[in-house]
DNA sequence: AACCGTTCAGAGAGCGCTCTCGGCGAATCC
DNA sequence: GGATTCGCCGAGAGCGCTCTCTGAACGGTT
């Protein structure tokens, strides 16, 4: 009861192995008649080509690795986008023919795991999903000669190629929309800066208060629900007149509409609240969230097609998306 | 530029391939002498086994495939239990130096797909993430003599070792217990009926109800948040003096609180609500949600363990695990 | 001194496939 | 009609590894 070979099939048609692997690989320089034969055979034996031997002779595997950098907050596996990334880049991938091999680069023994896993030629090409600042892994995959990709820009200058939204100009545009609507004192949530998006959202509010000569009004959070409502809490208490606060993401948004109701504010009308990366739960809070919404699809498929052209010799340059405002009660 | 082979360490080392094999597979076979030359070659060289080439031989891959087969609505991927258990499921293969590869199975070409990845030998093991009832994929890789588990009881009857938490009781106790509230008008908001934990916690509520001649009154949802705020519109036209209501998941019961914020109903005073999963917005609604919580954690490595002790030949006994009433104010 | 058991390294086959190369028959050309 | 080209199939090498089998070397026994 062994799995059949290709020898098998060829003996059953009464070909070579090699005419079978040609059948078997759609090559066209096969009599039809003769083709016809393998086919039935292939079907009667119930042949499947076997991957390793394969993919030994062909150093290709068509597989892909997904390597996502947990951040040193456990709270990533809680984001919804995690969830959405890992979905987007599988089904595009899907359509290539690829297969997705998810590996999580959590614990600190695991970065030898990836990267032995990675140099023994498991898979074709890597995409990193790593949102962590001081990460040696990007750098550690680009010397093996293995083609990479990264969801969102690396925090070390490394010369990666890479997809990425516009965390800065997403910014600028919340805080602009909180100055048209004539807020006066705007302070700001900001991500933990060891991670990119952190440390962008934050530059693009600098900039966006800059033009306008206001002063700054920074607490720093981790992306948690929690941390946002901590963080509401200090800067109420370090400027109680504050008319709104632009926060780095919805999780910590959501944090934040809870303190603020709490210390009896009403949002917006006292205080307005802009959030950003327009997750699922931020149609829902009380009231919906005003946030910054940026395409994670297309980022994901984005770099599933940026991987996919450098296969091909194609150019590695990296991809920016734009933001985009959307507007509903809290701003 | 090309990787090192065997051979090549072997020259370096001035010892045979078969030897550096052994010292690569730590037998303890050889000299300590030899050992450490060998050793040292590979570290010079930066040798790493070929993976396809050991795997054509041994007859193992070291891998395990996680099929997660979508639901036909598409929440599935923004319900958090979704991450959770791929995450606790990696941890645990990793820590057994095993790898995971993701594949989804949402688009109706996918099952050949994936069918074929399997019967190609790519992996030694398949766990199953299924909560779609009339699914075709696991009987048809239980065929090709591959190991498989499955997350969740199979909905068809097919003989397939699973871990499963204790829908119908856990619906049961989250009954008794607004029973035990002296409610007495409860109503449900069950799952989709081709789920079997929509049928299962169904069940549970009708067992509770059945014991205490209250008679029941169901609406049917879909899991998702918004299926859950319809479902409660209905119930309460259908019956406008209801006074608790258990829903089938909390993503619903989210939807439900809606609904009765806006008919004026008091939570938990008016209409008490117990939900079930226990995620983690559970403890952030308005009032924060009782509900029934399963270990899903627990149920993914237990899993895993499953799988990895059928592999040694162990027992593919069902595991089904306990669930938790967790009381906050919603009821 | 001859024999035997033991330990450990090397030789070599073979896992299942792809791919180049050569050969053979048929078609084409002058 | 003979030389040349072309299309199609088979033979066979080889991808990088594991593993069995063989054989050399060594120490201990009679």
């Amino acid at each position: 009861m062994k799995r059949p070979t290709l020898e098998a099939v060829a003996a059953r048609a009464g070909v070579s192995r090699a005419t079978v692997s040609r059948v078997v690989n759609g090559q066209l320089t096969v009599t039809p008649q003769i083709r016809d034969a393998v086919m039935r055979a292939v079907d009667e034996l119930g042949y499947v080509p076997n991957s390793a031997a394969r993919s030994l002779v062909t150093q290709r595997t068509d597989s892909i690795a997904l390597v996502v950098s947990e951040p040193p907050t456990r709270v990533f596996s809680e984001d919804p986008m995690f969830s959405t990334v890992i979905r987007s880049a599988s089904l595009e991938l899907e359509a290539a023919d690829k297969q997705v091999v998810l590996m999580l680069a959590g614990s600190p023994t695991s970065h030898a795991r990836i990267e032995r896993y990675i140099a023994s030629g498991h898979v074709d090409g890597v995409m990193l999903i790593s949102m962590h600042g001081a990460d040696p892994l990007p750098a550690a995959i680009a010397r093996m000669g293995v083609p990479v990709v990264s969801y969102g820009r690396p925090a070390v200058p490394v010369p990666l190629p890479f997809v990425d939204n516009d965390n800065v100009g997403g910014a600028e545009k919340a805080v602009r929309h909180l100055l048209d609507r004539g807020r006066r004192r705007i302070a700001t949530i900001a991500g933990p800066q060891d991670m990119i998006g952190g440390q962008d959202r934050l530059a693009g509010y600098r900039n966006a208060l800059r033009e306008s000569d206001r002063r700054s009004i920074v607490a720093v959070g981790d992306f948690t629900r929690e941390s946002g409502a901590i963080a509401m809490r200090h800067l109420l208490e370090d400027d109680p007149q504050l008319d709104a606060v632009f926060v780095g993401n919805d999780l910590m948004a959501i944090g934040a509409l809870q303190t603020l109701r709490q210390s009896g504010r009403r949002v917006p009308d006292d205080v307005a609240v802009v959030g950003f990366d327009d997750i699922e739960a931020a149609r829902y809070t009380e009231p919906p969230l005003t946030t910054i919404r940026h395409p994670i699809i297309e980022q994901a498929s984005a770099m599933v097609r940026l991987l996919l052209g450098m296969f091909k010799g194609g150019p590695a340059a990296p991809v920016i998306l734009p933001t985009e405002l959307v507007i509903r009660e809290s701003a």
